[in-house]
DNA sequence: GTGAAAGCGCTAACAT
DNA sequence: ATGTTAGCGCTTTCAC
């Protein structure tokens, strides 16, 4: 038999209010023998209190949704731990859910984690069209968008990093090295991140005076398998090209594999630029020159900025960019 | 205002008991106006069951505790994605945990999954000292172990993988191929899985007819950095071998750095194998010779048991052992 | 310094 | 075919 608040107050000679004051440390007016009473009989019978009957009271789970497209993409695998560990050190637990930027599992894992009264939500959106969500109407969860800057009602705060800039920095630095024709390895374009990357890499050709061409620009999918595939292809169409700016790590460190399958040197004949510097990128052959993201930061933050609103201990801002960092390896070189 | 079973019930001039029946689709006995009547209003509020206070009365969550070391570590992303999959279709959703490997962290996960009334537990238990695992005592949620074969009342079942028989073919493979000195970079050997792959190795050194030395064993950790700096010691020792069985793929993937920067080539003057089959091992150069696992596997069957057990559909076997594969590829070569 | 009691939102006998 | 009612285990106000 399972032992409850009740069993706990019987075998203590207390009220149920007693034992429940001294669980919660709101026990300033509890004398010293009860509460040390108490505290030996939860131990003895190993009381652990039921979490359902205090939610329905207190209306709060501290329990907090992780919504995103997929555990296994490193990016977002480092965000989650961070995520993870800032719930951790707050007594919070994190529920996660993989959405594989589909909108209707977006919209079933909202609702359950609504149904579940988790204290809030951190969300990686997968497209604008999230404003037609149903299911955020009635609804009082706070959520925390990481990731994508979209614009969405009823959102609490965002945590984002420059993508323009990070990209910018990038495309500048392969211009500088002396790359000319640089061709973008885009992840999906229907994704934020993806289109503000793609800015900045106009910017940068367009402070250099390099046309912009449409033909250089490749959408895929942050699948593993595209970025060498695509590779591949391009070689065998014979299309020109001396440099990659690649939308993530793995994307770049495909396109390093099939180049050199290709007998094609890299950084010499082809520089190489990634996204988000995953530990990867640092064991490869050259080592990956790219655009770090603080993923586990975002993650951090995230929670920190939703439990900061959930016990209103600060006011926090509603929206911080973290900064993204051109971290110079060896899949680039000035020539 | 939260709009509640009762509001659903007054406004459509039933009980609560009807309502809660149409929820529940226990809605044989409910007339079909009735029926669509209480499901339009439902609709119209937007309302949305509070799982607390089901679970207050139902004694369940449909929601599943993963403990597990790492969620960076690709065996376990593969692993956690694979346990959210299966939970999704069924319904179900999950609770991670990190623990690092540290018995403090793992019991109080586990205390907190037990407070939040989980339905069951999928557990990497770091080492058998989890015997002493007081919180178990009084607890019924079931959990199933993943990954290390430990022995720990209350098990409900388990799921691994015959780690001594892989590493077997691992270190066979290297012998066959006519490499004589074998070090086995190990993971940590406090831990199930590093101990039987070790009982591997010395098998296949024992077909062979070749003394097993303690010496050509280095027991590290899965974090990143100790294949790399390992090596580099060895080399700087002047330690002989002409081959690297690898605790994992990590561990492997660094050597293969490390060897390279000094100069010694991969497979040929030093052949290298590793564990775990991640995506990276394709992407390396050359790329690894590995003993895959089926981690997405893994965990997709450890939560399939414990539906199982939960919903007691099937009589399960309480243990099952999946296969590991030796994936032949150009890290190794006959010599 | 401690307790009585109401109620959180729901389910499940048991009635009707 | 539908309603009545008694909890589930806990917190919290208010009274003592």
């Amino acid at each position: 038999m399972k032992v409850t608040i009740k069993d706990i107050a019987k075998f203590a000679g207390v009220s149920t209010a007693t034992v429940s004051k001294v669980i919660n440390h709101k026990d300033e007016n509890i004398s010293q023998p009860t509460r040390e009473k108490i505290l030996n009989i939860m131990k003895e019978y190993n009381y652990i209190p039921n979490t359902a009957a205090r939610s329905l009271v207190t209306k709060k789970t501290k329990t907090i949704g992780l919504v995103i497209p997929d555990i296994r993409n490193p990016f977002f695998h480092e965000l989650a731990r961070g995520a993870e560990d800032k719930a951790n050190e707050e007594g919070y637990n994190i529920i996660f859910c993989n959405t594989d930027d589909r909108i209707e599992k977006e919209e079933k894992y909202v609702s359950m984690l609504i149904e579940k009264m988790v204290d809030g939500i951190i969300f990686t959106a997968a497209s604008k069209r999230m404003n037609e969500f149903e299911h955020l109407r009635n609804n009082r969860v706070p959520i925390i968008l990481v990731d994508r800057d979209i614009d969405l009602k009823d959102i609490k705060g965002k945590i984002t990093v420059d993508n323009c800039l990070g990209a910018y920095e990038g495309v500048k630095h392969l211009l500088s090295c002396g790359y000319k024709n640089i061709i973008f390895l885009s992840g999906p374009l229907s994704t934020h991140p993806s289109i503000e990357r793609l800015k900045g890499y106009k910017r940068a050709l367009e402070e250099f005076h390099i046309p912009y061409k449409e033909e250089n620009i490749f959408e895929g999918t942050y699948q593993s398998g595209w970025g060498y595939e695509t590779v591949k292809m391009l070689l065998k169409k014979h299309i020109d090209f001396d440099a990659l700016f690649c939308g993530n790590d793995l994307i770049a460190i495909e396109a390093v594999k099939a180049l050199k399958e290709a007998g094609i040197k890299v950084p010499k004949e082809v520089g190489i630029v990634g996204f988000d510097d995953i530990y990867m990128a640092t064991l490869v052959d050259p080592e990956l020159t790219t655009i770090r993201q603080p993923s586990y930061e975002i993650g951090y933050s995230a929670v920190e900025m939703l439990i900061n609103i959930l016990e209103k201990k600060v006011k926090t801002k509603e929206k911080v960019v973290l900064n993204t960092e051109l971290i110079i390896r060896k899949s680039t070189m000035h020539r």
